[in-house]
DNA sequence: GCGACAG
DNA sequence: ATCTTGTCGC
């Protein structure tokens, strides 16, 4: 079961090491001019179980080249602003498990575009010093203040662009799209419209969230069986 | 004090 | 996130 938090746990200091941290972000591009693959994380849930799953996909074809999934007991709440203290684990369980090296990370939740400046895709790219882009399905902070013309808008938090809505399926609720670390927001934005596929969620996490969703039911039946 | 609040 | 079948709408 989801232990609560340690009494030595205090969300105040937690909040004040994600805003410490946040400062070693780099929000600036380190890709190669071309991006081969690009990689997709998610976490699924089960009593006391976290699920992990990461997908590469090569970007020019959108087609997975390898998988991985790893499970490890939850030890945290889910906590708004204190996601990545959840899912990390159980996240970086199954990346470590690759044999192939994505040059970036999709990761289903916020980047940057956080209270604190440090949402899970952050963390993360800080963690393993590797590009990561935060791709959230709502928002947790922040406002769109202008209209959308090429598929996008900027959102704002307390006087700073923190990130973008992005359309990624007409129709469709948009994405809210940021950075994680080692990369542009404009360099986000453009590999997210690259891994468009047929549904909103972009073509790296949808994987990695089937895969999770995989995971978890065979581990549900070897387990009521 | 009140409402909001990634997954 | 999770519990869950059918169903309303483009």
């Amino acid at each position: 079961m989801p232990r609560k938090l340690s009494p030595k746990f205090s969300v105040k200091k937690a909040h004040a090491m994600q805003q410490r941290l946040s400062k070693k972000l780099i929000l600036e591009d380190t890709l190669p001019e071309t991006v081969e693959f690009v990689a997709g994380v998610d976490i699924a849930y089960l009593e006391g179980t976290s699920v992990g799953a990461v997908a590469v996909l090569e970007l020019a074809s959108l087609s997975q080249v390898e998988s991985q999934v790893a499970h490890v007991q939850t030890r945290f709440p889910y906590i708004p602003t204190l996601l990545s203290f959840r899912e990390i684990p159980p996240a970086y369980s199954s990346i470590r498990r690759l044999s192939i090296e994505p040059d970036v990370l999709l990761v289903d939740g916020q980047g940057y575009a956080h209270p604190h400046g440090l949402g899970f895709a952050s963390h993360l790219g800080l963690l393993l010093d590797k590009p990561t882009i935060g791709v959230a399905k709502s928002l947790l902070c922040g406002r769109i203040e202008q209209v959308g013309e090429c598929g996008w808008a900027p959102l704002n938090y307390k006087g700073e662009v923190i990130g973008a809505e992005v359309v990624t399926k007409s129709g469709t609720k948009p994405v809210y799209v940021s950075v994680g670390h080692k990369v542009s927001l404009e360099r986000a934005i453009k590999i997210v419209m690259e891994c468009r596929g047929k549904y909103r969620i972009p073509e790296p996490v949808r994987r990695a969230h089937m895969l999770a969703n995989e995971e978890k039911r065979r581990l549900n039946r070897s387990f009521s069986q």
